[in-house]
RNA sequence: GGGCGAUUAGCUCAGCGGUAGAGCAUCUCCCUUACACGGAGAGGGUCGGGGGUUCGAAUCCCUCAUCGCCCA
């Protein structure tokens, strides 16, 4: 064996020499022309775009594998794929870690250096790390068309946010209000509903009385939050509820403030709460806030943006939600106003990006009104436009939809795409598509414009664009976007349902007319090896970039594959990448025993004549092997195809095709067997290639695999099943092979009889099986570890020999005089005729049964007399076969 | 509170109406000239409990239990 085909898959050489090598070449570089002019038929992919401040992930190398694994398939098929990668900009985030930065280097804040400074640092951050993670997807060896890389703060992309913007603002669907939302006081912006969480916490419920207005005793309000009461412009108690009916109407003294709030009558109100009266906080709970509306209660917000109290608080101004709680407490308590204390559990709302507490507040925000954009949305799947993998998505999605609500979508952040909107001196809001020039007019009431609006846009209001802005919209006439849009494929997380793909749908249908992607997969999510979620703060995550580096890219691409099942969700734990690496290996050792046996030149087809039973065997298999492989990629069975590569490549090709003919491939081996080996060998890693695209890269090149003219097996074409004359006859000699190799193999281990040990063996069977077995004499001998062997009809078992029965009648000895336990071997018998008695037993029940005689399919109820005659047919030669040993 | 999913060999999971499967782990043997990241063989499951439908149920329906996720 040469030295340089090691005995071990080295893969961080052949990973870091092909890759560049790909990329370099453009080998995934679309063809827009292709598809225009009709040479070839598009399949794209938008990568969902990772944040810039991210890392690779699992969860993200389990998506990209299988993306590629669509794209690499689907190039080989003869499609002009676009993958299309890009980054997010990821405002909340890259904002915070910025900001984070430099208090903890710089001791300096984003408002004491000004916004432009800030942004400056932002996007030098950006340049400095944005990238990274596009470095590990090529290091997982993704086929991106990295030449249309995009960044949702490009100046196309953002053109496109900012079009986008305008038009919703133009038509009326995008409007400023003061409404209630969820204020992160830690980053200081809002977030929409989709960006909070709930968590379980023990609480407490409060007991305040409000004394009455008229001086007769008073109202006892629950309240899980009593610093909110500062904002409490009423008190609402059920309109059919006896013990506060006569209070409706009349006032009560807000503590501490000594405000007087009037007593509301509200059916939203639930009677079991507490007292059955209720704190009315409109500027600070959602219901309260409806609650308000209706009543004409006075909105009053208590809180700054850092979550303190404010102006409206008097004598707690200036102090955090937390130490004006325990104030108001101690207040109210010194005042004899606090009539108990209770525990209470409570979810609390906490932010996804800071998990600091959401504080719901009243503030001046842009909405995105949703219903009417989520029509067509909800029609696209209901249609079938739109279909989800798997299906049970679609419900999750359908659900978000019909009960859409309005969207915040601005953020009182400086990263981002600024609200395009500009302002005269009485506060009228102008959209506009570019910066007006200094003293231009307002375009409605012609006052000069004096100020833009300072928030930017939720980061959403532009991935809600991906599919249609890096393909050139909003020119809809550029050559990508006529050839690739609208895209193919679409595969993400099943937690960016709403937040990005029913959005992105709504944008694809308003925009441009048209659904942007017709298939969207719902991948699993990653669990760790106990079921928990990864994640960075529970310290259980496995880095994949890490395990490449341990594994290589194909075992990890492999092992993810193989987990893929559908819609399940995976738990990994690191030993899971074995699985890959081995089989890696063995498909490398393969090519290597091919390369060392001469198999690493091509060379024309041999006659038909030229081949053997086995040839034709495992040129059969190959074909169903490629049926298959096929139909599961078509079916994004992932884990099938994995299973199905992995169990003919090692299961048959290398547990049986390449021991059979070894003795074949001494001194000048003949065409058959080479053309054979070459055949299996360069189809399975073609098969191979979208998922593990190093190693069968490597060994096709190795050993001169790749078609004539074909510079890298990802531009071959995907195989197609070649039906070889006698395949099926030449399988069922085959297997009669295994079953009387297995059998004295099963023998031999059960006496003791090591391999090192000859031994004769006598096979019955009837003519046919026997003329087979003598064909294959030499491989029955040569994988059975055998000295003599007799095959025949008239074969009879020698005294004191171990037998095996097979199917179809077929009986193998091995006479092994002196090395049997004839006790053991007794029981061995008696143990297989009760097995046998008891099929045959049940299967005599199924048949004397008229009702299943009568309905079960004709081919089921024949498969069960073949199955009473073979288990008849057994036990009896079982009992023969214990009479002979007494 | 509503929805979705899971519960199959020691572990991780396939199978989803007609004889219980894989990988890992375990046990035995083997460094046989592709591979010990390997080879040969073996053991191991009343398919969460209960009820029903069916000639027949791990597979369909109902119900209970436990775990997980999502939404309110």
């Amino acid at each position: 064996m040469p030295d340089d085909f090691p005995t071990r898959y080295d893969p961080h050489e052949v990973e870091a020499r092909l890759y560049p090598l790909w990329e370099r070449r453009g080998d995934w570089t679309a063809d827009a022309a292709a598809v225009r002019e009709g040479r070839r038929r598009p399949f794209v992919v938008m990568i969902p775009p990772p944040n810039v401040t991210g890392a690779l992930h699992m969860g993200h190398a389990l998506n990209n594998t299988l993306q590629d694994v669509l794209c690499r398939w689907r190039r080989m098929c003869g499609d002009e794929v676009l993958w299309l990668p890009g980054i997010d900009h990821a405002g909340i985030a890259t904002q915070a870690v910025v900001e984070k930065k430099l208090l903890e280097e710089r001791k300096t804040r984003r408002v004491d250096m000004g916004r432009e400074a800030f942004l400056g640092e932002v996007w030098a951050w950006k340049r400095q790390y944005g990238d990274t993670i596009l470095g590990q997807l090529r290091r997982l060896g993704c086929s991106c068309d990295w030449s249309r890389s995009k960044f949702t703060m490009d100046p196309d992309l953002s053109l496109a946010v900012r079009k986008a913007f305008v038009s919703l603002f133009d038509e009326g669907l995008v409007y400023r209000g003061a409404r209630i939302v969820n204020w992160d006081c830690a980053l200081e912006t809002a977030v929409s509903d989709d960006e909070i969480e709930y968590e379980d916490r023990r609480g407490k419920l409060w007991h305040v009385r409000y004394p009455r207005a008229d001086g007769k005793g008073f109202v006892v309000v629950a309240t899980t939050r009593p610093e909110t009461m500062l904002g409490d412009t009423g008190v609402a108690v059920h309109p059919e509820d006896d013990r506060w009916r006569d209070l409706v109407g009349t006032k009560v003294r807000l503590p501490l403030l000594d405000r007087e709030i009037p007593v509301v009558a509200d059916d939203s109100v639930e009677r079991g709460f507490g007292t059955g009266a209720v704190k009315v906080t409109p500027g600070h709970d959602p219901a309260d806030y409806e609650r308000g509306r209706r009543h004409g209660l006075p909105v009053l917000v208590v809180l700054d943006g850092k979550g303190r109290i404010n102006a409206e608080g008097g004598a707690y101004a200036g102090l955090s939600r937390e130490q004006a709680r325990d104030r108001i407490v101690k207040d109210l308590e010194e005042r004899g106003l606090l009539e108990k204390v209770e525990d209470h559990p409570l979810r609390v709302a906490v932010s996804d990006r800071s998990k600091s507490v959401i504080e719901p507040l009243v503030s001046e925000q842009w909405f995105v009104s949703m219903e009417r954009l989520a029509g067509p949305a909800i029609a696209a799947v209901k249609d079938g436009t739109l279909s989800f993998r798997p299906e049970r998505w679609t419900k999750v999605y359908l659900d978000w939809l019909e009960n859409v609500r309005d969207w915040c979508i601005s953020r009182q952040l400086w990263w981002g795409h600024r609200i395009p909107v500009w302002y005269d001196a009485d506060g009228a809001p102008a959209a506009l598509l570019e910066d007006p020039a200094p003293g231009a007019l307002h375009p409605r009431t012609g006052k000069p414009l004096v100020r833009q609006d300072e928030d930017v846009l939720d980061t959403w209001a532009s991935s809600w664009l991906w599919p249609l802005s890096t393909l050139g919209w909003p020119d809809r006439g550029t050559e990508d976007f006529r050839a690739f849009y609208p895209t193919s494929f679409l595969s993400t997380a099943r937690e960016i349902i709403y937040l990005w793909v029913a959005r992105m749908v709504m944008a694809g249908y308003h925009f441009d007319g048209r659904c942007p992607f017709d298939t969207v997969y719902i991948h699993a999510t990653i669990l760790d090896g106990k079921g928990r979620r990864m994640s960075k703060s529970a310290g259980n995550g496995i880095d994949p970039v890490d395990m490449i580096a341990k594994y290589g890219a194909d075992a990890v691409r492999f092992s993810l594959v193989d987990l893929t099942t559908e819609g399940q969700d995976v738990r990994l734990a690191e030993n899971r990448f074995e699985v890959g690496r081995n089989f890696m290996n063995k498909l490398w050792n393969a090519g290597r025993f091919v390369a060392g046996a001469g198999g690493d030149r091509p060379l024309p087809r041999p006659p038909e004549e030229a081949f053997a039973a086995e040839d034709r065997w495992i040129l059969h298999r190959l074909a169903r092997t490629v049926e298959e492989a096929t139909g599961h990629l078509a079916g994004y069975r992932f884990h099938d195809l994995a299973r199905t590569l992995h169990a003919f490549a090692w299961n048959e090709l290398c547990d049986w095709y390449l021991e059979i003919v070894k003795p074949r491939l001494e001194g000048a081996p003949g065409p058959a067997v080479l053309w054979t080996l070459r055949e299996c060998l360069g189809t399975l890693l073609r098969l191979l290639h979208p998922a593990a695209p190093f190693v069968t890269e490597e060994l096709a090149a190795r050993l001169s695999l790749l078609p004539p003219g074909v510079s890298s097996l990802g531009k071959a074409s995907w195989p197609s099943p070649v039906e070889v004359p006698g395949g099926a006859e030449a399988a069922a000699e085959v297997a009669l092979l295994q079953a009387v190799v297995t059998a004295v193999r099963t023998l031999r281990s059960e006496k003791r009889v090591g391999e090192a040990d000859l031994v004769d063996a006598d096979v019955r069977a009837g003519e046919a099986e026997a003329a087979a077995l003598r064909r294959q004499e030499a491989a029955v001998r040569r994988l059975g570890k055998i000295e003599a062997l007799a095959v025949g009809a008239g074969v009879r078992r020698r005294p004191r020999s171990a037998v095996a029965h097979l199917p179809g009648g077929v009986e193998v000895y091995l006479p092994l005089e002196g090395r049997i336990d004839i006790g053991a071997e007794r029981e061995r018998l008696a143990k297989e005729i009760a097995k046998a008695e008891g099929v045959a037993a049940s299967v005599e029940r199924k048949i004397g049964n008229a009702d299943f005689l009568a309905r079960a399919k004709p081919e089921v109820v024949e498969a069960e007399r073949a199955r009473l005659a073979e288990a008849a047919a057994l036990r009896d030669r079982l009992r023969a076969s214990l009479a002979d040993l007494e």
